[in-house]
DNA sequence: ATTACAAACATACAGCTTGTCTGGATATTA
DNA sequence: TAATATCCAGACAAGCTGTATGTTTGTAAT
């Protein structure tokens, strides 16, 4: 191995401009109407190097949203561990989704996770990320929720995909409704309770 | 007014034939991958004709949408009026849920309805179009609901959001899950009940 | 240290796509 | 039938994506 730092370290710094400036024009812009020549003009690099970390377009994309998907995992963990844990699955469910809504308030996270990579990323490839990551959690979550008995017996991953469409799409609501969106998410789990 | 028809005629001949080939197109390969010039050759016509008709691209995807919509409304209407009506609020709303997810499966409606045009038309026009169609039976049928007290009294429109969203994600779920989805989606509406 | 090599990046290029513009065909009105 | 508006076809310019080639920089070996 020895001390080959340096090549390593420019590799990675490169990369971390290019999908934070890409990141930030496709939080703005949306990912069609934001082109190469822009992104790697605010990364302060060429095409040629955006090229040669990643295939195409959508693979630099598809890093965005695993940083984006990373992060907003993040988020929400942090701010699970800093609240009070009043225990029970159900309430879990419910604050998780609570850390969740307000992770997605990040400027731009909307956009790129929920609106634009199911159509640049197809849905498959959308969903093995989530996967990996979000609903992976919430899986969990809803799975000691029925071990408990807490809820009703329901398939599993079903049930958890339209938690997580309903998360969404509250997550997309104007910021004013957000408050009625959240009463009415706490009242649909609830009405799970057995 | 007189007798211009064939003006008429004409215009909306070539109009139906461009909207029809990009609907193919569309549900195919989708949006960005489908090209005009295609789409005009699909529909035996030039770009000229296109231009002609339609703004632009995008122009022509809300065309498509709006048709798809109305043809996924008729559907619905014609499967609820010949299904038995088992009265019920409540039965009401599922089995509506169950007339979506059937007229869903047509092919490329998904592609065209929940992935791409979010991600074209922006989730405001889309939010739009949908209140004149789909989301507007929905949110008479939980009005409804709720003002027969057959279920809890929650925020009406964000209600309806909630339930829409879960069945958009149970229509992109795989047809051999469906049932599963199906199931757990009677459940969660059956829980909120009074 | 110099040479040999590989990785990282810059520049140039070809093909395609989109939207506009101009001209001709067809229908309507006077 | 002349004038006019609508409908549509073909040509054009600008821009974007992906590739291919060249150049620099770092690494390894002798």
């Amino acid at each position: 191995m020895s001390v080959r730092r340096r090549q390593e370290d420019r590799r990675a710094a490169t990369r971390r401009n290019l999908v934070a400036a890409a990141r930030n024009l496709f939080a703005q812009k949306g990912y069609a109407a934001t082109t190469t020549p822009e992104v790697v003009q605010a990364a302060g690099v060429t095409r040629g190097a955006l090229y040669h970390h990643f295939a195409d377009k959508a693979a630099l994309f598809s890093a965005v949203v695993e940083e984006e998907h990373a992060l907003l995992a993040l988020t929400i963990h942090q701010a699970a561990e800093a609240g009070e844990d009043e225990p029970g699955p159900v309430k879990s469910l419910i604050r998780g989704g609570e850390g969740f809504l307000a992770a997605m308030q990040e400027e731009g996270r909307r956009r790129i996770l929920i609106v634009d990579a199911p159509a640049v990323l197809g849905r498959a490839r959308v969903d093995e990320i989530d996967a990996r990551h979000g609903l992976h959690t919430l899986v969990e979550g809803v799975g000691t929720a029925i071990e408990a008995g807490a809820i009703k017996n329901l398939p599993l991953l079903p049930l958890a995909h339209l938690l997580s469409a309903m998360f969404d799409r509250a997550a997309l609501a104007p910021a004013e409704d957000l408050g009625a969106y959240r009463k009415t998410i706490k009242a649909l789990i609830r009405g799970l309770r057995t």
